[in-house]
DNA sequence: CGATCCATCTGAACAACGCTTAGATAACAT
DNA sequence: ATGTTATCTAAGCGTTGTTCAGATGGATCG
């Protein structure tokens, strides 16, 4: 795997869509999402502005690649998450902690991978099949054992991920913070919220 | 393409701020957001690219206006659906619904409030006076009962915000469109969906 | 009534943007 | 070696947000 060397870069850079990719993270991380501009990766890469286009169609498709990492991300991120706790509840939470708190630490990021989303009126493919919403759906199944019929626990899986995608965007909200203060911190305001959101309420009988 | 009156608008136009804004949502609804420039606006209100600049600081500003008006119609929206419904939980359900109801109707303008407020890094301080936020916490607080504590109430307000906001961005993407169909529509699917969330249960001993 | 002030609006300009086109360059195949 | 193809550059188009000097006209005060 040939690193972005700073050895002078040949005329052919070689592999060039996964550098621009790169520098869009970059930039995004650094200077935020209103400073992403095709020009700026382009500029951020050492390429000329014309040059994404011999591998993106355009600026969405760019961002699009982005956003694919992006889930890729919390994939990973919520796989940890579940594998760290043994008790089916906890391991619920500890779930959604770690939702919101990847998207806390990536605002930029998740917005790109929403926005991208939303563009399309769906989210990834990838996500129904073995990402991170079946992660959720598999969680839940778990939990709530075999007397759960396929349509509730779709709704289930739907109503954890409102939830963890309204709290990833509401709690950076300065509005909450004195909450969050008096909470103990972020991580004692989110689970608090999910306490109360009672996702469990339909399974939890035991 | 939609021009002004044809009525000769006099040099000093009278009433340009009004007259911006309401532009701006006239092109949010037909074209939405992408097509919403400062210049479209201004072209729209029959005026020179330069004049927004004598009533608003920047295009931030003029989009704030927007989201203002947003605001007060949300307010409205739930105001209405809060009377619509005489049961505690009844209404709390007929609020969630109409809240995502207004986001749907009006996805442009949502999420043009909601971009400011992120922008801000707040939501807008009318919310907690005497705004939308404020109806879904006094619902609460009236369904709760006198024993909540006022740590307990602001946790389940922001619960249901959050799970509001999630529903309003999530239930547009087509991955749950053979769900809603098979529960029998939009609203049945929401109501399905906050019913799972089941953001009564930390009050709900009855 | 007339002169003046000042908010308002225009026209022209700037830099930056997304994107296209024509042409240069390098890798690869035959 | 030759031709083909993928990749990159340079230049340019139309658009955007924003600024600025100057035109306009309603309001205020003599």
């Amino acid at each position: 795997m040939t690193l972005a060397q700073p050895e002078a870069r040949p005329y052919h850079h070689g592999d060039l869509s996964r550098a621009l990719v790169e520098a869009a993270r970059r930039i995004l991380e650094t200077d935020g999402p209103a400073a992403l501009s095709l020009r700026a990766v382009a500029r951020e890469a050492g390429v000329s502005p014309a040059a994404p286009y011999h591998h993106f169609k355009d600026k969405g498709q760019l961002l699009d690649a982005v956003a694919h990492e992006g889930w890729v991300a919390l994939d990973a991120a919520l796989m940890k998450a579940r594998q760290d706790s043994d008790d089916d509840r906890r391991r619920m939470t500890s779930l959604g902690v770690a939702y919101v708190t990847f998207a806390r630490d990536n605002p930029a990021l998740y917005r790109v991978m929403y926005d991208c989303s939303r563009d399309k009126d769906a989210l990834p493919d990838q996500m129904k099949e073995e990402g991170a919403y079946c992660q959720v759906r598999n969680t839940i199944a778990h939990a709530a054992g075999d007397g759960v019929s396929e349509i509730d626990l779709e709704l289930a899986t739907i109503a954890a991920w409102c939830a963890g995608h309204g709290l990833a965007e509401m709690s950076g909200f300065k509005q909450f913070e004195s909450l969050k203060a008096l909470l103990g911190g972020e991580e004692a305001f989110l689970k608090a919220v999910f306490d109360h959101l009672g996702m469990f309420a339909k399974f939890d009988r035991g």
